[in-house]
DNA sequence: AAAGCGGGGTG
DNA sequence: CACCCAGCTTT
């Protein structure tokens, strides 16, 4: 059984003037420091965490009109909860990650429910939410009600493990269960949400990955870290990602003025977004051109039950998502008569396909079509 | 081209 | 505890 005191660091941690100081000198740093943020105007627990669900795997800079868009559109729980799926979506486009919608509105759903479309306030309730763990609920909770509970994420994650020395892979299960325990016993009784924003905003523009600015660190003669010159040792690297080729085929079929799409089935990729039909068909040396072609086809037959002939090559994507570095190439296709829309997929005119929320490289061969 | 973001859910 | 998640920006 591991335990967080076998893990080697610095404890200076411990001492309460240590603390003491760390509250004092982060707190005044952010007050002349901090970014001008939209969601840091507000103490609506409801606006937060919205803002909290984007940036979740998304940038700052990428998520403010997001989050204004969405707020002007979605201001409350309620009204959220009452908007369509789809429409959701929509607004999430080119946020990626769309899960993180789906649950975003089933959470609204059962807050209308459930807590008379209040934003719950204690951490049970919000942590029981769809999309929410512990990350979430005690950002939340702690900037807009300053409750006293903890944040580990990638930007406190790495500068409480430069703040302790840690000598392990900050993921790792002790290691992590460490840093909590710091996160938890260096929040100021007062002020805890400020002092979280406070930790996360350090790391992301003075401790960041490589380079750290120390120069300019509040916290310099408190960090172990900086005394031995570790900063770019501290965090330990967790893994390097091995890339993974993969080939895939759209078919953008016509039929007169219009185009073939279907919504992603759920439980698999995309699910609940619209697409044009795609294949995976790694490895494609494996195949010649009119073997390919051929295939396709016979796929496209078997899953929507009519036959379309492919033309030539539309475009070439090349896009990466998470592991896998996909080569889309894209093939214009005829059908000889229309098949009957459905649910799960039909025939579309561009302008229509504007108001469907499309993923990525879906969007980008709509914008191709006449 | 590679690195970084990135917590939540599942099994 | 390991693995998955179907994109984007920065370096």
């Amino acid at each position: 059984m591991a335990d967080s005191s076998d893990v080697p660091h610095d404890g200076s941690w411990r001492s309460a003037s240590w603390r003491t100081q760390l509250r004092r000198r982060l707190l005044t740093w952010f007050t002349t420091s901090a970014r001008d943020l939209p969601w840091r105007k507000t103490r609506d627990p409801y606006a937060i965490w919205v803002s909290e669900v984007m940036l979740q795997q998304t940038q700052v800079a990428t998520v403010i009109p997001y989050f204004e868009r969405f707020l002007r559109d979605y201001p409350t729980p309620a009204a959220l909860a009452a908007a369509d799926e789809a429409e959701v979506l929509r607004r999430w486009e080119g946020l990626g990650y769309y899960r993180r919608a789906k649950q975003l509105h089933a959470a609204a759903k059962r807050i209308t429910a459930e807590h008379g479309g209040r934003f719950p306030e204690t951490f049970e309730a919000v942590l029981a939410l769809p999309g929410i763990g512990r990350y979430t609920a005690g950002a939340v909770l702690s900037i807009s009600r300053d409750q006293r509970l903890p944040v580990v994420e990638a930007n406190t994650l790495r500068l409480y493990s430069r703040l302790i020395a840690l000598r392990q892979p900050p993921t790792a299960t002790a290691p992590n269960r460490l840093l909590w325990e710091v996160a938890a016993a260096i929040l100021p009784r007062q002020q805890a949400g400020r002092f979280n924003q406070a930790a996360m905003e350090l790391g992301a523009l003075l401790c960041t990955p490589r380079n750290p600015d120390c120069e300019r660190c509040p916290l310099r003669s408190l960090c172990p870290t900086r005394r031995e010159g570790l900063q770019e040792e501290i965090p330990g690297k967790v893994r390097t990602l091995q890339y993974e080729d993969r080939s895939h085929v759209a078919v953008v079929a016509q039929h007169e003025d219009r185009f073939f799409l279907r919504r992603c089935p759920p439980g698999g990729h995309w699910a609940g977004l619209w697409d044009f039909p795609r294949y995976d068909l790694t490895p494609a040396a494996a195949l010649p051109g009119d073997a390919l072609a051929a295939e396709v086809e016979r796929r496209f037959a078997a899953e929507f039950g009519f036959a379309v002939r492919l033309g030539e090559k539309l475009k070439t994507l090349r896009h990466g998502v998470t592991r896998f570095r996909i080569t889309l190439d894209a093939f214009t296709a005829e059908a000889n008569r229309r098949e009957a829309d459905s649910a799960e997929c039909g025939w579309y005119q561009p302008h229509e396909i504007l108001d469907l929320p499309l993923n990525t490289t879906g969007r980008k061969l709509s914008r191709l079509l006449p």
